[in-house]
Parts: C-alpha cells; sequence; structure tokens
DNA sequence: CCACCATATCGACGTTTGTCAATGTCTGTG
DNA sequence: CACAGACATTGACAAACGTCGATATGGTGG
C-alpha cells in the first residue's frame, strides 16, 4: 500500500484520551511493510540519493555505481520503493528517472512517532 | 545499536548545502538496523500496547494474550525491540516489566525524515 | 527444600529477503 | 530492419527472520 493512503490517526481533535488505542493488527500490518520498504541499507542510500540530488530525479545508471550493487538488484529496490509510495518512477524514452514522493517519508515518520 | 547512540546529523548549522550529502554505507546500515526493529506489525504492537498503557509499565503476561503469539515469540520480539533501545526492561520479583525509551521512537522518525 | 510461576533461551522448521546471472522488453540509432 | 543500450523480469540460491515446542533459569510461597 502506498504511504500516502495509510490512514491518519486523529488528527486534530482537542481531547485526546490519556492512553490511546494500541494499534489493530490490520493497521500494524500495513505500517510495518512500509516500514519494511525503507528498513534496508540499500535501500535508503539509493532514496538518500535521489533526495540529495540537486534536480531531484536521478536514473537508474547513475545509481548502480554507488551503492556497489547489480543492475537488477537495484532495479529490485526501486520497484519495492514504488511499490511502497516512497518514490516514484518516470519513464522518458529509454531512461528511468525517479523522485521522491512529496511527504511519504514524512508520513511515515509521523505514524513511526505517534505508534 | 540503541537508538540513542544513533548520531544525530547535523544540527543547527546555519549553511547546509542545497544538495545534502548521501548516507554513508555505515550510516545506512545503523539506521536500517534500527528500523527493522520496528518495522514488524507484532512488535509495532508490542510497542503500541507499552505507549498506549495508563503507567507506561506492561509485563510480558499482559502481552502475549493481545498479540496472539507464543510467550517465547513474545519474548524474543521484547528483546529485539530492547536491544534496538526502542523498549526499556526492568524485572521486579518474577515479572519484567517494559516502558518505552522516551525519545527514542521520535529520534527514529527524525532520522527518517532527513533521510 | 520443593513445587510453582513468569520469563528467557535453545533447537528446529517453513517463509521471506537480498543478491546475482541470464534473459526479456522497449527505445532510439545506424 | 538490425543492432545496441537501458531497464525490467525470471529463476536460483544462501542468509536472515518469525514462529513454536521444549527446556533452562530464577524468584515466591508452602
Amino acid at each position: 500500500m502506498p504511504v500516502a493512503e495509510l490512514p491518519i490517526t486523529a488528527t486534530g481533535g482537542c481531547c485526546a484520551p490519556a492512553t490511546r488505542e494500541p494499534l489493530s493488527a490490520e493497521k500494524a500490518q500495513t505500517l510495518a511493510r512500509s516500514l519494511k520498504a525503507i528498513a534496508d541499507p540499500a535501500r535508503l542510500r539509493l532514496v538518500s540519493i535521489v533526495a540529495a540530488s540537486g534536480d531531484g530525479e536521478v536514473c537508474v545508471c547513475d545509481l548502480t555505481e554507488p551503492v556497489g550493487l547489480s543492475q537488477p538488484t537495484v532495479s529490485h529496490h526501486l520497484k519495492v520503493l514504488v511499490d511502497a509510495g516512497i518514490l516514484h518512477r518516470e519513464k522518458r524514452g529509454t531512461w528511468a528517472y525517479f523522485s521522491l514522493v512529496p511527504g511519504a517519508l514524512d508520513s511515515l515518520a509521523g505514524m513511526l512517532s505517534t505508534v
């Protein structure tokens, strides 16, 4: 499930109870899936490289060498990140350009700190 | 490595360059290790239950039933969370009480959103 | 001291994950 | 059209992971 579709927990609301409700099994499942997508050193570095790039767009050929992994492996990691809604893929001609989905990481971070 | 020991990235500093440096392999490795610790539905629920408890302390016997897992499995997950610096274990008599390490999840969330 | 209870550890098992080589697909070029 | 280059997909394999039953440990109460 893309990060953007994850339900936001009770924004606003003046009277949150002192003891919150624990996560349901389903919400824990979906949140864990998103976190698993980013909880990998290679994928963290890939996301980091995309985020650090000046124009916010990187093609696979620019990613293979910095992480020191084969092209199929990098492609696999990118697919995981795209499926999780963290990266966006845009194919132009022969190349595929990847960019950060705005707010995706922040959304994940927010849900993590309110678990 | 406990979350508390993870280096904080460049707090302050007025002149961060426009394009940040990508994560080093070592930092990606340690951050991934911490994220993996929390990126599991059972562990998310365990942390959630501890966080939602009124007095902030829960013993294992109170955790086994809500997550629907065997006692050894719950004990294993709790060990992972303690080793990651997310939960704190205090043994009093026969029982072991678990509590959230203050700021651990927030620290993780912060590093996640600045990757 | 012995039996009991809560918890931790061990050993085993099936599943998932990360990785690569080989191959497929599509696009631009000679 | 044939070829080359960029990327995706497939298949295979080892390593890591989640889970449980059995067992060990260590404090409590009779």
